[in-house]
DNA sequence: GGCTCCATGTAAGTTGTTACATGATTCA
DNA sequence: TGAATCATGTAACAACTTACATGGAGCC
């Protein structure tokens, strides 16, 4: 139940609205840990009912009011908490992997297409964390220990993007290499299994 | 909605009780796509009822009844349809990285010990997939196409752990450095921030 | 006139988790 | 004696998704 503490790591540095936090879990915890609008509202209830979060309405006219939550002392304590206990190993989902485990040659050319638009969307990933890098992290020894932890999520995301881009290639290789062609050295071709 | 899907492809090869797929899921599919035992018995119902497996009742004395599914052309039907439509990119929770979003000075020992002992179960799981991948697949150009898939799927997890080991190392060492040590070429602190 | 942004929410449905139940057999 | 393996399942709950609703402001 690591949600409502990605709320409340969130909430660390200062007070925001619901959709406020939608916004930024789009580009920073929402990498590690992806969450709906509807998730948020309706766990930033529950974190009030907690005693973990204090609400405040802030009315404005032209625009719908703003109800802003910052951490109360139990909601600091509960993140300390926490932080203490042993962390849940990482969840993959990757669908494209379990298509690969029907690969066939009747099928083939569908998954080289999706592993094609696969390195599309990791090569665009890779370049907007790179350019985050680039712009925000120019030296990481540098940074005081919250910011270490925001550069060690990115650096996560660049080299998985590094890596999996990799593997993209070696698939679309792999995959479109005719039937058991690469017998050592020799071109020539070998009875296939 | 893969989970159905998994099952599906699962079933290729040849017919499986809801404790065998439970078990292979385990060492193979389960890894891109976990499922627990509850989730594939009730799929496996639904399936059955939407006649994309059949079921087939196998009596034993000493031991509980097993009940075997096998595949239908109906659902030979819908894998192939599935394959064609757009995959959902994959989706991590990395429970950690939202932690080190709180990294600070207080709690730096803390997240220092998870780190290890993340690093400890990424190298257990690199050893397990690279014993695998020299019994099972030492010619990847080799082999059929299906093989070639589950081949990708195990190169994907390798190398997978080993990008997760080589930044924990990094890690590791940017959480213990000290504050601002490393001013570059001089030896001496600088202001902090 | 239609689209997007702001801002919060309800409701219904699906998926996934946790706990519990059964009962014989095999192994230490 | 206790635990693990085999084999399937129910029930309750928690997490997550999808669809829908509101209504003004500003933009093209």
């Amino acid at each position: 139940m690591a949600l409502s503490h990605a709320i409340l790591v969130s909430l660390l540095d200062r007070a925001h609205s619901g959709y406020d936090l939608a916004k930024r879990f789009d580009q920073t915890v929402g990498f590690f840990w992806p969450v709906s609008h509807q998730q948020i509202y309706q766990e930033l209830h529950k974190l009030a009912a907690a005693g973990r979060v204090r609400a405040e309405t802030v009315t404005q006219s032209e625009r719908p009011n703003r109800i802003v939550y910052e951490l109360t002392d139990e909601g600091r304590r509960a993140l300390d908490q926490w932080l203490t206990e042993p962390t849940e190993p990482p969840t993959f989902k990757e669908e494209l992997l379990v298509k690969l485990f029907a690969l066939d040659e009747h099928n083939r050319d569908d998954l080289l297409a999706e592993i094609r638009s696969r390195r599309q969307l990791h090569a665009e990933r890779l370049a907007r964390y790179e350019a985050i890098m680039a712009e925000h992290y120019p030296q990481p020894e540098a940074l005081n220990a919250r910011r270490r932890g925001r550069y060690l999520g990115l650096r996560m995301g660049i080299l998985t993007e590094r890596t999996t881009l990799a593997w993209c290639d070696e698939a679309l290789a792999l995959v479109a290499l005719p039937k058991a062609a690469a017998a050592v050295g020799s071109g020539r071709p070998r009875p296939a299994d």
